[in-house]
DNA sequence: CAGAATCCGCCAAGATACTG
DNA sequence: CAGTATCTTGGCGGATTCTG
């Protein structure tokens, strides 16, 4: 276990989302399966470039223990494995839509100011 | 600086958007002026039981450098400080809302299921 | 191909004490 | 009252190696 074991008394719903989504990775694995629809374990690691493959199981792991997504087995000679998002998942990812965008119009203020990365 | 050296190229809107709120208070902070408008260091810390001096006043800053706050100084006999949220800060707060409500259903849905908080 | 297991660095965050 | 300064630590996340 790693972050997953809060599931604690929350404060407001913010920090309950915030429970969920947190984590490098998971809001970008929710993005990565909410426009493909499925993709299997390597697919996700070359769409998330620099992302350990320890992380992402792990975080893989934790958001289907929250029922965010479905992990599929088949058994075949070359190991197979699909993620796809639940109901739960898609309603996630529908709700973070306005954060993105506010998320967006930053990014293009900060680029716009004069803030641009360094490297 | 603790977290706020990222401001790094951002893959999508939503990791923009997390690297303003990610920090353990932060949406905290946000709901709570949200509510009361205005509020004073000591109230602030009263609010988010457990929060220790020194990360209310490091996300404080955090907030303020990002826009999201501002910070009014009243030089009195006994110091006075009142925190507000600034239009962007506000945007934000809108932007999370449906965040919230869908935290909101899954705190509940999570009573309803015998996860009940341990302690 | 899709993981599991292990070791380790580093930084966010906690605790404590001091100050204007 | 509203911070600041310093020390310590827990655990997130990286890198590497091994397996079904």
């Amino acid at each position: 276990m790693a972050s997953s074991d809060r599931r604690g008394p929350y404060i407001c719903g913010i920090d309950a989302a915030m429970d969920v989504v947190s984590g490098k990775w998971k809001s970008l694995i929710l993005w990565e399966l909410a426009n493909y629809g499925t993709r299997r374990f390597g697919e996700l690691k070359r769409g998330l470039p620099g992302v350990s493959e320890k992380m992402l199981i792990q975080h893989l792991r934790e958001m289907e223990q929250d029922g965010l997504l479905h992990r599929e087995v088949y058994r075949e000679v070359p190991p197979k494995v699909e993620y796809a998002l639940t109901e739960h998942g898609r309603s996630l990812n529908e709700a973070l839509g306005p954060l993105g965008e506010w998320g967006q119009r930053r990014a293009e203020r900060l680029a716009a100011e004069g803030t641009p990365p360094p490297a």
